[in-house]
DNA sequence: GAAAGCTATAAGCTTTCCTTATGCCACTTT
DNA sequence: AAAGTGGCATAAGGAAAGCTTATAGCTTTC
């Protein structure tokens, strides 16, 4: 469903946070490289969009109402994630020239790799990152063919080839729309019955495949694909259209479980445990970006 | 420091989730009330701004690229956030004219309000909110005057004059900027050494301001204030420029200290813990709204 | 092979947005 | 008390962006 009209202006966001950094419009505007008056006229009309007076003029300087500075504190998640966005394009516009070339698969990419790279540029601030995505057997080919410094992948087989540390755990989640049958609570669904339902999945190769593979090859069982897609994205679109229930990492589903549009279907027998891992080549050395990386998502810092 | 430009339109974000919700620019068009054209030229436009192709127009359809997907789901988050802002200022404008009146400290109302208002939306979708700020204290006086169903506030002092339940636990931070001596990762403040620099504090009547007081109090001490602000925004902003340590819920400084702008001073013997709860009026019975709030906080759902 | 569905381009118009110029106000300095 | 400084708003004019309708081309489906 789209957002409810008006909808705000991220520049007008942004330049409402710079009023709050340096205490007046003006300044704001400077930080922005737009006139006064310019600056002067989109806080307006941002106030007119939400129905909200956010800044006290009466003084000589503007200063934020209490609508202000609670526009501000959740506008910064907003410009938070937009930092993100823009980074990763960065990355990805970059494709493989850069002095620290990051391969990912796309899960990975989609929910960890900016917030390494926002995290990254303030330490570093003038490192170059480039980002390739792909299922988890195409970074590995990357890896393996020197195409990129350090690469991150979710299932078992691959790591044994290269050097490897764990840097995350993800599980995967079958999951359905709240109306399904297998949305009940008290529902519990056994892999016997996980394998003859036909499913939503990825692509051979991909990390997820691997893992739901694995799980049910131990009862003797493989999965049943009603179809298979190359992007998490299309899949939950599926999923929540209807059509069939759907395996996906549970980064994946967060959002759409939290806000109910999802439901995490209870298995029994089904191991869907994994590890995100990053991996680099057995032969050289390390590159220093590429240890800063490590340490960072290590440490936090 | 604002954005690095240019940045994206959420319009545009918004559109092309919803491309990949719906699977063609025609109906995603068709969904945001615009023409194709418009739609096409919009996309078309966020791919020139971050300098990616997004979608595959080779098909029939347009599909989304690996970019693209990527993308869509870095937005999510934004997305998020800009459902959030938008609910949090229908609810600020309303002035408690409502079916269900919250009334909610500063700190409540910028970091937990806005998400538990998209949930409550989203179980009860005609319902009406209102929400109304203010200090600790000036949320006590709005439901002992009956003029909300519920408040949410910090600090110990005021609920027992009313019926009230923990909703979340919350601490506060002594921060400073990372250049501030205080900021080594070995130095301890002491109580006695805490209650002699010059802070930067909320003023009185906050929930921040009476658990800092006690705390020092249980050693015979009170705070010295080098200023006294009514927003945690603009403590924020006095902190970040250096002039003083301030005081401030561990909400207010999550984003900065994760991102290295700010650091939480370690201390000894001052005991800044404490709850956030809910309040309402022991005479009356709650209304329907007000429980149904309540449960979608504890349960989650 | 016709039809249906989808997307891109073009033309014309409206709206938005920016800059410069200017005036007023509040607070500070001398 | 008067002058100075920093700050905000309004107005006018011009540039740019955005939308709609009309149209044409392409792909898949029946």
């Amino acid at each position: 469903m789209p957002l409810s009209l008006p909808v705000p202006d991220l520049v007008s966001l942004d330049l409402l946070r710079s009023v709050a950094e340096f205490g007046s419009i003006r300044q704001a505007a400077i930080a922005h490289n737009v006139s006064q008056p310019a600056a002067s006229m989109r806080l307006k009309s941002l106030e007119k969009s939400l129905g909200l007076t956010l800044l006290d003029r009466s003084g000589g300087n503007a200063r934020l109402t209490p609508a202000g500075a609670a526009v501000v504190e959740w506008s910064a998640q907003i410009l938070e994630g937009v930092s993100e966005l823009l980074v990763g394009a960065r990355a990805l516009r970059r494709e493989g020239q850069s002095s620290l070339r990051v391969a990912a698969s796309m899960t990975v990419a989609e929910y960890m790799v900016p917030v390494w790279l926002v995290k990254l540029n303030s330490v570093v601030p003038d490192i170059s990152v480039s980002l390739q995505m792909g299922n988890t057997e195409q970074v590995a080919e990357i890896i393996r063919s020197q195409k990129a410094d350090i690469g991150f992948v979710e299932g078992w087989s691959v790591p044994h080839e290269f050097n490897h540390r764990i840097v995350a755990d993800d599980d995967l989640a079958v999951v359905v729309p709240p109306d399904h049958p297998w949305a009940h609570r008290k529902k519990v669904v056994t892999a016997k019955v996980l394998a003859s339902t036909p499913l939503i999945l990825r692509e051979l190769g991909s990390g997820a495949r691997e893992v739901l593979g694995k799980a049910l090859e131990a009862h003797g069982l493989q999965p049943l694909p009603f179809v298979e897609v190359g992007s998490n994205t299309a899949i939950k679109a599926m999923v929540l259209s209807g059509v069939a229930p759907g395996v996906l990492s549970s980064f994946v589903t967060k959002a759409e479980v939290e806000t109910g549009r999802l439901v995490v279907v209870k298995t029994r027998g089904v191991s869907l445990d994994r590890s995100i891992r990053a991996i680099w080549s057995k032969g050289g050395e390390q590159t220093p970006s590429a240890k800063r990386l490590l340490k960072l998502i290590s440490d936090g810092r």
